[in-house]
RNA sequence: UCCCCAGUAGCUCAGUCGGCAGAGCAAGUGGCUGUUAACCACUUUGUCCGCGGUUCAAAUCCGUGCUGGGGAGCCA
């Protein structure tokens, strides 16, 4: 017999008389002539009771199962006359799958996140993280269909990079060479090493995305990004997942306009789809969670020049421990007064001075700033950040002079500004930011599954 | 990497002025009413994070290391 999962079971609309189910036990409750087992397959957040009676054969093995333990049941699908649920399967054969061991570390109370990190194998196992990548796998199909109705074409840019710069941070040097043969030579000989050349892991691929923007129109990518930095806060991993859209024939107001139209879709989507898993999370995570998703759909985003968004932060009155300083980047408190405090939802920077921009971005008219575009959340921060591109080549050739940057490394990416360049614009959105926002999760660790951060490698 | 806080039973945590190591939950055993984080009774469980120091005596005070959390920087 087939077996039906969990979610169909509890959305039918009549009594079955013959199903199977198989999942793993939450939690027992036992009398002298029945047993309660709360069932979960992971197909949905609630649970499916099944009720086991002593008159079963195996009765015995079924009284001491465990919590943890995977069972299959065949028995009907009934109204249940008691409380909280409105079916119930009365047990006709019980398969005991397997019995969890009495050293099963999930209870059947609350733990806490950093306790369940430790657990991260076993974790989703649990209501919260169950509702959280449940959720995510929605949202990471959701941004496919928002791309894939809007005729953006998804591209899979290297994971392995040969650009020794691409200019965020450090990178995860990537060899095929041993150790003791490196330590042997005295120093990482490249002409020896697979590539004939150095190699990273991505940090970003945009560049990449760049070369197909100028030729099939509008793409995205949507994949993992490393950072070697030693980041040690509740937003940064070493491994996350970035959306990166590219557009040609874009410029950086419709590279707002479109980052806002994703953000809006995305959040639409996660509370028009996943309205179970949401509810835990708004309920039970973070009760200012259904404002934020509300105003994320609703309102406006603001937009703001840098200039504009400095002279308001110093007339604010607000003291920061950090001084605004008009040339320098905002702190995260100032960000976090902006998005949260005045605007009190999202708002985009712009216009950012070049000094504290990479060389890529579009030098504008006054000659002293880029068009530059990060979207500040409240309480996330900057969860998108972009720009229009340079694609006139003697003003990109000037700013990589000007920072130092080896043009000849970059020979392909310059040719792409000499042959048909046009205006074009981007952005990365991180991921896992973004399932922050939604859930209202706040530690970044906990919307991955296996987080990669400096020291921690485990599972 | 820097600043702050924490580390006590499987989990969550209490432990007063430096003087015998505790509770709830979990687990185990028995009971039991169609139960809902079921309930009732009984039972087991400790490198008090590691190392060093002060002291008659350290979970408690001091130093140091490790781990975790919060914040900062870097950014997505």
């Amino acid at each position: 017999m087939k077996r039906t999962k969990i979610n169909i079971l509890l959305a039918s609309d009549e009594p079955i008389e013959k199903i199977l189910v198989k999942g793993w036990v939450r939690t027992k409750r036992d009398s002298k002539e029945f047993s309660f087992m709360e069932l979960n397959d992971g197909s949905c957040l609630k649970n499916i009771q099944v009720i086991a009676d002593s008159r079963l054969e195996n009765y015995s093995n079924i009284s001491a199962i465990t919590t943890g333990s995977a069972v299959g049941v065949e028995g009907k699908l009934v109204e249940s006359p008691g409380k909280g649920q409105r079916w119930e399967i009365h047990a006709e054969c019980v398969d005991i799958i397997n019995v969890a061991t009495e050293d099963y570390p999930l209870q059947k109370k609350r733990h806490s996140d950093e306790f369940l990190r430790t657990i991260a194998h076993l974790r989703a196992r649990s209501n919260k993280y169950g509702a959280a990548f449940r959720i995510r796998s929605e949202m990471a199909f959701a941004i496919h269909n928002f791309y894939h109705e809007k005729g953006f074409r998804y591209l899979h840019t290297p994971i392995i990079t040969g650009s020794d710069c691409e200019g965020a941070g450090e990178m995860f040097r990537v060899t095929s060479l041993a150790p003791e043969a490196v330590a042997k030579a005295g120093k990482w000989d490249f002409n020896q090493d697979f590539f004939a050349h150095e190699a990273n892991l991505t940090v970003s691929g945009q560049l990449s995305a760049e070369m197909f923007a100028l030729a099939l129109g509008d793409v995205y990518t949507f994949g993992p990004t490393f950072r070697a930095e030693n980041s040690n806060t509740s937003r940064h991993v070493a491994e996350f997942w970035m959306v990166e859209p590219e557009m040609a024939f874009c410029d950086l107001a419709g590279n707002m306009d479109h980052a806002e139209e994703l953000l809006k879709y995305l959040t639409r989507y996660a509370l028009l789809h996943c309205s179970e898993d949401m509810a835990l999370f708004t309920e039970f995570v973070d009760k200012g969670l259904k404002k934020v998703l509300d105003t994320l759909v609703d309102e406006e985003y603001a937009r703001i020049s840098y200039d504009d968004a400095v002279e308001l932060l110093l007339k604010s009155g607000k003291k920061f421990e950090y001084m605004v300083v008009n040339g320098k980047d905002l702190q995260s408190e100032h960000e976090r007064f902006l998005a949260g405090e005045y605007f009190k939802k999202p708002v985009f920077l712009v216009n950012y001075p070049k000094s504290i921009k990479p060389f890529y971005m579009r030098v504008n008219d006054d000659g002293r700033t880029v068009a530059a575009m990060d979207l500040l959340v409240p309480r996330i921060g900057e969860i998108i950040g972009g720009s229009q591109r340079e694609e006139r080549l003697e003003m990109l050739e000037q700013r990589m002079d000007q920072m130092g940057l080896p043009k000849e490394s970059y020979w392909w990416y310059l040719d792409s500004r000499r042959f048909g360049s046009v205006p074009h614009a981007g952005f990365g959105m991180g991921f896992e930011r973004l399932l922050m926002l939604i859930t209202g999760i706040t530690n970044i660790r906990d919307v991955i599954p296996f987080p990669r951060t400096p020291g921690n490698i485990d599972f």
